[in-house]
DNA sequence: ACCTGTCTACCTACTGATAGATAGGTTGCC
DNA sequence: GGCAACCTATCTATCAGTAGGTAGACAGGT
């Protein structure tokens, strides 16, 4: 991959996170790399053709990262602290929310294929966490437990960015894994 | 209020919490009303006004119903759901997440002012809920939980908009409430 | 005479997007 | 080897549409 297409994506999915899909511009972006906006349409012809490249390079990796961060862990427990560390290592590291917390926030205003792309990364996560809750567990109780759990996360992340803490995002989920002890 | 005025704040609000903030304008806003945009200026100078009376309306308007709902229980488990209730009918009287939830996300590229209040409006939710806590649970436990509460709800509506089921908030609380039988 | 709420008309800046030129590198053929 | 054809990555220039915002006119009510 082109290393002018590696910057976009880079510089994409930072303004999203932080500002927004709508926030961001191709005009901006090309400021950011020295290049012309007309520059950035030649490698994504439409806006929606950049989200979706963002959305798919951030699920990819996501999805690495949780693969082998979870990879040599043997109880539930193990399994949801290394998972929840993930998501605490990508807020810390960029001072910012879930590439897909934003869009899924702003679905409802986002071109149908980029919802779609996000709705995906949700649902893949809850079917990650609730495979990994205890047999035992009856499947509608680890579904809830799972969808619980996104959705801490997530809104973890948001709180914390808003109130300018991290501390928030780990006091949220201190308190989630400690219910979690299944 | 004069009932432009009304219907401005509802027209605003129901675009941030769809679409986010800056994919309201006043054009858009204006057609809705079936007036023109200068008039909009005419009641709020800048888009930034008419975001902080969106978000102090809104905030009012939460916090009544808060104090309402939640007005006659008795125990901690009470107050809780009486708390998620609120919210759950935010979420299924509009089909979009919260305000707060909306512009949380998008604060890094929000006028200072209204990130300002969104942020003061989730230090509040945390406050009442902790507050609200037993007793008998040390001060830090109280604040996690409470911050642990608040993230789950903002989280599960933004994960229930993007996956189209209102009962994806539904199953996130459930298991959220299960656990929090303290 | 003033106030309220709306309008027309306009501004500058920016949006995503397109057309077409250009410079430099690569390939393939005689 | 030399050269034509093509490809890649960028540019300049431009477009129609929309953004937030302003100035000033005007009608109706107090």
């Amino acid at each position: 991959m082109s290393d002018t297409i590696t910057r976009l994506l880079d510089a994409a999915e930072t303004g999203i996170r932080l500002r927004g899909y709508h926030a961001v511009s191709f005009r901006d972006l090309a400021d950011e790399l020295g290049i012309k906006s007309s520059s950035v349409h030649y490698y994504f012809r439409q806006k929606e053709d950049l989200g979706l490249a963002v959305v798919e390079r951030y699920t990819e990796r996501v999805f690495a990262a949780l693969t082998a961060e979870t990879a040599n862990t043997e109880t539930p427990i193990d399994y949801l602290t290394a998972f929840v560390s993930v998501y605490r290592h990508a807020l810390k590291g960029s001072d910012s929310i879930c590439l897909c917390g934003m869009l899924g926030a702003e679905s409802a205003g986002l071109p149908e294929k980029l919802a779609a792309a996000v709705a995906a990364f949700f649902q893949e996560n809850i079917d990650r966490i609730a495979a990994n809750l205890p047999r035992t567990m009856p499947a509608k109780a680890r579904r809830e437990k799972a969808t619980h759990i996104l959705a801490t996360l997530q809104g973890a992340m948001t709180v914390a960015t808003s109130l300018k803490s991290q501390k928030v995002f780990d006091n949220a989920v201190r308190d989630l894994l400690a219910g979690a002890e299944v």
